[in-house]
DNA sequence: GGTCAAAATATTGTCGACAATCTGCTCGAC
DNA sequence: GTCGAGCAGATTGTCGACAATATTTTGACC
């Protein structure tokens, strides 16, 4: 009951593709893109043989692929019964928004001592632009802005390993930051706050970047508390946006 | 160079390992443990063929085992030239040793509200061993009390993200644990701050035990920091044991 | 009609073989 | 003597086939 017109697109690219590149990265890349944008539902089966012919390549790629998502975990995987798209219960979200929050507080406090006057500016800029968004109530316009400046602060952090178990986080929540509600008068307290972290940064000033990131990250997490709680009450709470 | 009389242990246990365990995980779990133990030399290759020998499995299981191995850290992999044990500069151990310190300060905080009573009395009574081998100079046992300390305000968090997080953080950290220094005077002032951390959690006092675990952590991590600079200056430190 | 055993099917775990790629080396040209 | 072309050897990337295990279906019996 699934149709499955399988091997239809890619005239069998088997062997190697083309240049250079591997056939096992880029299978990666393609269902981790599938599971990250939600093309793919959670809890989804994921047969092997079935993604090696949609993946175009071999069932060895697409387990090797499966071992590395799983390690990620985006991906769960019983022994003899196969993988699936992993769950993410709202109870995880709040953790991994929580783990994520003690990290960005670290990067904030870097990026206090490392950013560079180009990336302040940056981050000046920006914070412009979302004001700007806020007067013209445009929230998905808001919600960038927002995603460019924590970007452009873990960036100017220049600590690889908090970049990377960042990403990593950030991947499992994508589905909930488009699921997650905008409580009413959140973006302008979120946007005082975001200006806060930004003025200690660019005084140079890491513990109050380190606090400022952390009062703002501590809302955040309540703002996701309550929601799940409401939502908990009646299930047809509208999705819209929460603001980092 | 390497003797190798490789087909002589298992009579090719080929197929499937005796009952219900699959090969693979038990190679995973090996290799992870030459790797973390420190058995395996940092940037030593690791050809896939000998892998496959010595853990008496296949080169496709070999290849898997990389594959995740390389996603938790532990490995790098260079397309067509590769795997060799990752190594982890002293930079890198001071970014881990900070991000492991932020996610335990959020550790801290939860186990505050979270633990149970039989989990704080665990705490007094490894605090009293601590405090045991400080007298003695026994630092070796201190070491392995503090350890066991902070396991178990991390079990105590009843926090599944962080404690994933830190698993990995510590797995890429365990070269270092037994190549550090001890600052003199370094341990009573990490038994004090250890004190402080338990008192705070067994107040169900969140704010306090997450300011206590981030003040004890920043004294780790400036130590780590003047160790490394130190090192720098001469290369005959004596490899000690630095106190979380 | 329900229930349990056993065959049939579906899917995973594993392996060896082959092709592609990289590495180091030889060897002739200058 | 130095340099690059071209050839071995080693190693990785990929695949399909087979074995082991889980799941579903069938069918006999009560």
């Amino acid at each position: 009951m699934d149709a499955m017109p399988p091997p239809q697109s890619v005239p069998t690219t088997a062997g190697r593709n083309g240049r250079g590149r591997i056939a096992a990265d880029e299978a990666y890349t393609r269902l981790r893109e599938d599971i990250v944008r939600g093309r793919l539902m959670p809890n989804q089966r994921l047969v092997e043989v079935d993604l090696a012919v949609t993946l175009g390549v071999g069932r060895t790629a697409v387990r090797t692929v499966l071992a590395r998502l799983e390690q990620e975990g985006l991906v769960v995987h019983e022994p003899n019964r196969g993988a699936r798209v992993r769950m993410v219960t709202e109870a995880e979200a709040l953790e991994i928004t929580q783990a994520r929050g003690a990290l960005e507080a670290l990067a904030a406090r870097e990026a206090a001592v490392k950013a560079t006057p180009a990336e302040v500016a940056f981050m000046r800029e920006t914070l412009a632009q979302m004001s700007a968004c806020l007067k013209a109530g445009d929230l998905l316009a808001y919600s960038d802005g927002n995603a460019r400046m924590h970007a452009k602060i873990i960036e100017a952090s220049r600590h690889h390993t908090a970049t990377r178990l960042i990403a990593g986080l950030k991947a499992q929540m994508v589905r909930f930051q488009y699921r997650t509600v905008l409580v009413p008068g959140r973006s302008a307290r979120s946007f005082v706050e975001h200006t806060r972290i930004v003025d200690a940064i660019e005084a140079g000033d890491p513990d109050a970047a380190e606090a400022a990131m952390r009062y703002h990250l501590s809302h955040v997490a309540d703002t996701l508390r309550e929601m799940t709680s409401a939502h908990a009450q009646h299930r047809a709470s509208p999705p819209h946006l929460v603001h980092f």
